[in-house]
DNA sequence: CAGATGTCAGTAATACTGAAATTG
DNA sequence: CCAATTTCAGTACTACTGACATCT
């Protein structure tokens, strides 16, 4: 209940321009405006992530959705299971790997899917209302190339 | 044990664009980065936060502390109180207001900060080693403007 | 037997909530 | 009486660890 950055207050200078702080501090900004985004919807960052893969690139085994979003096994489990009960995606057996549970998008989930960006998109233009179309292109540019090395 | 970005892997593209996940990973890494180098210190993130600004801004209470580096009270009572039992820091009454205690660095602490900022400052080269240096400057002004609104 | 998969229980780090006690 | 400060106990979210059973 104090986090929230108020008056004249600033953190000092060794702080305030380490780009790891400033690096967190714009992260946070963004994961605050993302979950808000989607809390009326019930549904968490990590769902929606699920949901846009299972969309994009197919049906997958648990295991290998951990993989394509550099999720863990575990929380992968809880996600899908959470998206079952929600009926946004169907957890069948793999005939030809009977160890695989092969996880499918269903109808309610693209049709949900749609809601979901709507809402993200949103919370992308609050994110970036500073910066000017010049100024957006070059940050993500940017912070793609932060990814490796 | 999954989280590791591996191999051919990556998440849809509706989730690999979108600002908020680029933002989340950046800040991902340059977490990891800075608490590694900071690990065999012993002392974390915020402790160095709270050595900083008593260093450069002066003795303050626990509460001003919090406010002047966007943390919860709560919170910095408990790195205070690590502090203070490493030596780093002191906390005395104040003779002018019986509720507040003052905050004050001591010798030791200014000695460990500067070892501490050598960690840090390598890390933060670290994180910013896939950019050049026009790009750093780049980077660090765009995300300096998004603070607020 | 080694390795992959799904599942579960539990931990760690961080941010936050709510409240009590003391003092201004 | 209201507000600020320190302190404590507890919660929530996320990431991670370790283990076990099942199957390839």
């Amino acid at each position: 209940m104090d986090t929230e950055q108020q008056g004249d207050y600033a953190p000092p200078a060794a702080v305030r321009t380490l780009p790891s702080w400033l690096l967190g501090q714009a992260a946070r900004r963004a994961h605050d405006l993302v979950t808000e985004a989607l809390a009326p919807t019930g549904i968490g960052r990590q769902h929606f992530a699920v949901l846009a893969s299972l969309a994009e690139d197919g049906p997958a085994s648990q295991a290998e959705l951990g993989r394509r979003l550099w999720l863990d096994r575990s929380d992968t489990h809880g996600i899908v299971s959470a998206l079952e009960l929600s009926g946004l995606i169907e957890r069948g057996g793999d005939p030809a790997d009977q160890r695989r549970k092969v996880v499918t998008i269903t109808a309610a989930g693209r049709r949900n899917l749609k809601q979901l960006q709507r809402r993200i998109a949103s919370a992308q233009e609050r994110i970036l209302a500073p910066l000017g179309e010049r100024e957006r292109e070059q940050l993500l540019a940017l912070l793609a190339r932060m990814g490796r090395s």
